[in-house]
DNA sequence: TAATCCGATGAAAGCGCTCTCATGAAGACT
DNA sequence: AGTCTTCATGAGAGCGCTTTCATCGGATTA
């Protein structure tokens, strides 16, 4: 490209924003990223001129030249899941306080997709990177390193903080959900889980259960834990065959609200009166847990808070603030009507 | 930065893999761009020296240099309507495959919010937008003209033909509702619809309510009409204020799924049968609308092929292909149990 | 055999900005 | 008055890539 001419002609530079005002292009820079470096009066000069050119920064080149995106990138499983598409609601909105802008990429729990979406970001030039989860590939993290950009792992926290990690411990807090049922009284557990595979923080739900039972010397029959994915109809029909197939159980944890509330709905549909004869339980506090009756008892996780705080700690980390390693949100318990004692 | 030395001295740029490979930096560049003007032999030395120093492409060069980002952006009102998500989900997912990176921003309904957020967009080189409805502010187009990249507006389709639009007509998809309700007899109408300001798919859903009754000679009174926020509890509230008022209407059309589902809610709390006493529509067709017993009447939306054809039709666009102006999708009617003749 | 063409490669000029360093004028100090 | 600071501004070298244009063998044709 040899001749300027055929670039987008009618679009200012910086160049014709300080020709314009009669300075340098460094005066006409400094403007407008340093503006305590130019006299007032200058300065005023330029941002008039910017302003009547319509100049608009061009990203790519600022981001060449200085070495920073002003981007963030998140990798969430998928938005399907109305905590992931609320949590990285927030983040969106709070970064772009700052000026900085999303690149979002999902990857469907595939981890080998994850590691083509975070090199995707890493290639844009993004500041940093948000993931969900400990589980990612060796892959993953070897990309990171050598780009050498600040990556925060969301809704888990990284007991060994080997990584930076914001969230909660996934196991303590399924283990407070099959406490409250021990509580009441149940003895007879079964379970409805999402896919453990490639996914820490089903699987940690799936321990925490089987860790509270124990300390009662009970277990989890394998034949009463099934793994489905992440949809009302799947919960439902799960239900439906431990149910078909004769189990005899009190208490149903689901391994999130969506799971329980198919198993809700599975229960009223076969006449099964929860919580008469059955306990459910879910995981997250979704807006409907609240709203369906029976109440939905769960685990109330402060969505917005994981992204928000997600938001902060990357902005602190970029600015070259460092942070606590990993940072515990607080969970609760949150008792509504489909709990009771066996009937 | 006069050293190159200070800069990531540890990442590969495209003169090491052409040094290492024995070309000039011209030819390591069509290695990798336009592989066909490369004689194999060279091609294969080229591409192993790039594996072998791990060489990552550097995305603000490359859009500083010719001019595209290959990054699209979308502004959606919020994640946190699963519709969106789910469109937004299909259209990233899409776009990745053709090798595009997805930027995203979100307005809340404010529409000061999106010029600032599609500015950002436009300053980070996006090569298109897509773009929730037809309502944007007239700063936005200008914007948006002066880029010069193309745009998509989703949701709805536009009959003027001034934009590039994918959709389907709410007007007449909400007039089909109502359609349902007037053959099943019902003459009585409240609506509970979301706010209608900036929100021309919410405006057009009430145009086409009123359009269909007016054509058998109805009217949808004020009173009967209550503008809330989109959120279940909120629609439960509106629900349960039309009845204390002592309004009385046996068919309830919600502005959306979520809308109807509040009122379905609220209706089971209070005792009143649906669809005996009330009949309940909703909008959209999301998955729970199935599961709810009763099974809710609503208009089905097909919203992953939206996200889909947003993707193809920007990728074409991008490509210089040009595509007919509006492109409408099919929605269908979807009767449940919600909805019967007036007791 | 000479003229012609063609496909593969290289040289080098940007793309639009940032940032270091140099400069020079004005004020501070002795 | 002379020297030293301080501060606002300017000059110019990149940032890492794409792309045009020139070049140069070798195959094709007359």
């Amino acid at each position: 490209m040899l001749s300027g001419v055929t670039s987008r002609r009618d679009s200012a530079r910086l160049s014709d924003v300080a020709r314009a005002s009669g300075v340098s292009l460094s005066t006409a820079s400094r403007a407008l990223a340093a503006p305590e470096l130019v006299l007032p009066k200058t300065r005023g000069r330029i941002l008039d001129a910017a302003a009547r050119l319509g100049y608009v920064p061009h990203g790519a080149a600022r981001a060449l030249a200085s070495r920073r995106s002003r981007t963030i990138g998140a990798v969430v499983p998928t938005l399907d899941n109305p905590i992931f598409a609320a949590s990285t609601q927030v983040l969106q909105h709070r970064i772009a306080q700052e000026g900085y802008t999303l690149l979002l990429g999902s990857h469907e729990y595939d981890l080998k997709a994850e590691v083509k979406v975070v090199s995707a970001l890493i290639e844009r030039g993004v500041d940093g990177i948000v993931l969900v989860g400990l589980d990612h590939s060796p892959e993953l993290h070897r990309l990171l390193a050598k780009a050498e950009i600040p990556c925060e792992l969301t809704w888990a926290t990284d007991a060994s903080e080997m990584h930076y990690s914001l969230g909660f411990s996934n196991r303590r807090a399924a283990a407070r959900i099959a406490q409250h049922l021990l509580e009441l009284g149940h003895r007879e557990f079964a379970m409805i889980s999402g896919r453990t595979a490639s996914n820490d923080r089903a699987r940690e739900r799936v321990a925490g259960v089987r860790e509270a039972l124990a300390a009662h010397g009970l277990v989890l029959p394998p034949r009463r834990m099934l793994e489905v994915p992440f949809s009302i109809p799947a919960a439902r029909e799960a239900l439906g065959h431990l149910l078909d197939a004769g189990e005899r159980f009190t208490a149903l944890v689901g391994g999130n609200d969506l799971l329980a509330l198919g198993a809700l709905l599975e229960a009223a549909a076969r006449g099964i009166a929860v919580p008469g004869r059955l306990s459910v339980t879910g995981f997250d506090d979704i807006e409907l847990a609240a709203e369906i009756s029976p109440g939905l008892t769960t685990l109330h996780i402060p969505v917005a808070e994981i992204g928000r705080l997600a938001a902060e700690r990357m902005l602190a980390r970029i600015g070259g603030v460092d942070v606590p390693k990993s940072h515990e949100v607080p969970v609760d318990l949150v008792v509504r009507a489909s709990t009771a004692p066996p009937g």
